[in-house]
DNA sequence: AAGACTAGGTGTACGGCGTACACTTGTCAA
DNA sequence: TTGACAAGTGTACGCCGTACACCTAGTCTT
């Protein structure tokens, strides 16, 4: 009598850990083999017990990526624009560094939830008060892009490692058709023999085109503030 | 007698024809509805029949691209690198307009097709014969990403256009929230009014990134021509 | 002319997916 | 005690990509 032992129940479900399995699971076999079913399986529940807590996997992938915009360090404070721009981007690819399939669910998100929304905001609360107007922010979101949440797409996988026999002759196979394109990765493969890993510095990479981008940035801001008229949209230079 | 009439028979499929068939169902109906046995319906075969053509839906999509990057105009002859990349970019993101799915097949192939290559291999040559060493190129490539394919991902579809009475409460709810969203959506949509259509010129904002970017490579470009050290992957100014 | 070879098209089937819908079960308030 | 409600289940549907065996018509060889 008294309590009876009760059956070895699992934990019952919840949204949030349905969003961190699905997180954990994306991280370790892939953002692939993320579906529904193998979710379920995950948490030892029959499939359609997730729709209990999200409504569909639109939402779950919504949801994963609040997991991974909610990693993302808070703005430093005190800051001048540039520098706290920069810290915060580099916080957000941290983040994102940690989930590799983040920036691929990202970037086929056709609305914003309210936590990007939020950090959105607070990244031109940063510009704003750097001095940068409505207007020209507005541009500057534009030209930052997906690089605010500190990541670009890569057009092509390039950090593939092969083995040095067969590169070289992909190398020299390819040299007659695409000789530029050659001469780089040359250079590339040569300077990393020495070190090891992939050919590409990703990280060095993404700051060298950041920095580019908040250099030209700051040389913008200050023509708007020598001649602060209301700029119509033109090239930065030529305008 | 003689030759009898021969029975109405399609003509034959062939790679091309595949092709050319599902960019046409793609730009019509939406590359989530290019499905093989949709694509075969279109075509009035049976779904198999394509895997004589192309060995699985990767390489169709493969070839899909094969076709918007056959279509962007050659590079200008003779001009200077700036304009010649700055021409041939905006000759990209003419060919992917025209097939607005492109952007995201684009992005997600893993390996690049041989036209690809080629075409990268002669952006590569523009920004060479323009002066720029081997290293230096290498980070522009990268810091170009997409761009230079004439498009970049928007993290949010910012040009859905609703009823303008919603639009304001919408406005007016996230106004507490996203205070600096708010004041920059103000602005665009106060800017469209007058004219028609999307709040945002999504033209002129590509324009002014790209013209952003090309600026700063000219100005790296000075500083490599007056001192060309085998720099470091430093960012740009403060290298 | 006969047979072999082959490229192109067919038919069937499998395992996976997301999810609609009707159901049971456990919990707790009235 | 009841009955409402939330959580989990089971079954089923229509879609997907594609493996595999088959058929068919044309071409090439002898």
């Amino acid at each position: 009598m008294a309590q009876r032992v009760a059956p070895p129940r699992r934990a019952p479900l919840s949204k949030e850990r349905v969003l961190r399995a699905a997180v954990a699971l994306a991280d370790e076999s892939g953002i692939d083999s993320l579906s529904m079913r193998r979710l379920a399986e995950e948490l030892d529940v029959v499939p359609m017990a997730l729709y209990k807590h999200v409504a569909n996997k639109e939402q779950l992938l919504d949801g994963m990526v609040d997991v991974v915009i909610g990693e993302i360090d808070p703005p430093v404070r005190g800051a001048a624009w540039k520098t706290a721009v920069r810290h915060r981007i580099l916080a957000a690819r941290r983040a994102l560094l940690r989930h590799p399939w983040a920036s691929r669910v990202l970037e086929s998100r056709t609305d914003a939830t309210p936590l990007v929304l939020a950090y959105m905001d607070s990244m031109i609360g940063l510009f704003r008060a750097g001095g940068f107007s409505v207007d020209l922010t507005h541009h500057v979101m534009h030209a930052m892009g997906s690089r605010l949440l500190g990541f670009t797409q890569e057009l092509f996988d390039d950090s593939r490692s092969l083995d040095p026999e067969v590169r070289d002759m992909l190398i020299r196979e390819m040299g007659k058709q695409f000789p530029h394109i050659v001469e780089i990765v040359k250079v590339v493969y040569h300077e990393a023999d020495s070190v090891v890993g992939p050919g590409c510095d990703d990280q060095a990479e993404f700051e060298f085109a950041l920095d580019l981008l908040l250099d030209g940035l700051e040389a913008l801001l200050q023509r708007e503030i020598q001649s602060p008229a209301p700029s119509p949209v033109r090239g930065p230079i030529h305008g």
